[in-house]
DNA sequence: ACGTCCTGATTCGAACTCACGTCAGGTACA
DNA sequence: TGTACCTGACGTGAGTTCGAATCAGGACGT
């Protein structure tokens, strides 16, 4: 992998953290989160998260590059977390039916601030393309990019593995993939945690959706 | 319904257009679909459709309130194309497995423009929401988002006809109406029109796992 | 037919707003 | 003294507002 590099914005290496290890970079990226994943990215004024935070605006930028910059770091942690996840089930399975299924049920296995964070990124992921101006921020962007490119990848290769074993029918892997993530992902488009729907309602649903995508049904359909 | 207002703009009850009928403002909206299709409506600055079209930036305000009211009315116009074609499908068959393929294969007959107005919609949808100051603009968006609603129930509706046909199996019409588009939808986050992909092979592809979603597997696979 | 007057559609340049970002510098703690 | 952290004053750029100029066409008296 390529993404060894330090992109969370070059505090990782610094010798020593005052006394606090980066709590307050943590705290501007939680009430990012909070806002961007309830109000928008646009709707959310930079100052905003300064106030939450109790911190003047211009403090920000001791932290951050940019407002952008601060939304790419989000978007890589979130991208990053994805790809563990991904990882660490394909790696606890050998059937590839089993593997999926734990696969779509583990994406439902969400913390409020995780189900914000994926607001954020469904909405905002399209700005990863289109280039930036300051050296992290570009940094962090193209971080961002090839992770979405890398989980893509893993999962094409997954399911081509699992078209090899029988365990779905061949088809294209990489179309296959963009289905998958796609109807998972446009979930977020619309879900809020407030709601009163559930998350292990929606993960009875969907989870049964993806797996159908993949044509892995498990239900017999009049056929055509 | 209650969209038979006038919401493109206060345009089509003055007694007479000068000659033209309303070309520059058909010029605007196809150069700001163009633009919002390819760069994305945040990163297109207003002026530059000005230019594109070859008047002044302020010019633009005698057709529209705002940048976002612009984009308003294209999303506007997008849903209710969307719905009419939804309606006419409906309409012209009896068999609600035959609509359901009908309907799914005409998702993909688009003219690169409606490709483009299609990538604009799933991208900035989201901007339906949160109020908005101006009158007339308050008013497109309302639209819209009475559109975007109608245009899911009436989805809803009609698979809810489908499984007491017995076309497909029995679940929650809502959250399937979800799935679908949802994953139809996913297509124009990532889908350009000047990549080698041609249509008809996302058609061919996106159609079977649209039905899939619903129920209505064309292929056995493994069960569970 | 012809010049005058009027109106509404369309356009523009200059100025304003507001949010993001920069800069020079201040405080506190090692 | 140096570094982390923070601030107030200021600059910038895109969107928007405002007042005024231009232009086409209708009404009207001659």
């Amino acid at each position: 992998m390529s993404s060894n590099q330090d992109v969370n914005g070059g505090r990782t290496r610094t010798t020593r953290r005052s006394r606090d290890e980066g709590v307050r970079r943590a705290e501007i990226l939680d009430a990012a989160i909070a806002r961007f994943g309830r109000d928008g990215y646009e709707n959310t004024k930079w100052a905003e998260i300064a106030d939450d935070v109790g911190i003047g605006p211009t403090a920000l930028y001791h932290y951050f590059d940019s407002k952008q910059h601060c939304l790419y770091v989000i978007l890589d942690e979130a991208l990053g977390e994805l790809h563990e996840r991904f990882d660490a089930i394909t790696a606890e399975h050998a059937d590839a039916g089993e593997v999926l299924r734990a696969l779509c049920a583990d994406c439902f296995e969400l913390s409020e601030r995780e189900v914000l964070r994926n607001r954020v990124l469904v909405a905002e992921q399209v700005l990863l393309s289109g280039t930036s101006s300051s050296q992290r921020e570009e940094q962090a962007r193209l971080a961002g990019r090839e992770k979405t490119r890398g989980l893509e990848l893993a999962w094409a290769r997954f399911l081509a593995d699992a078209m090899s074993q029988g365990a779905i029918p061949e088809r294209d892997p990489r179309m296959l993939a963009r289905a998958i993530l796609g109807l998972y992902n446009s979930i977020w488009h619309w879900y809020r945690p407030d709601q009163t729907l559930l998350l292990p309602t929606l993960s009875e649903f969907f989870t049964a959706r993806m797996l159908a995508v993949a044509g892995m049904s498990t239900d017999r359909a009049p056929a055509a």
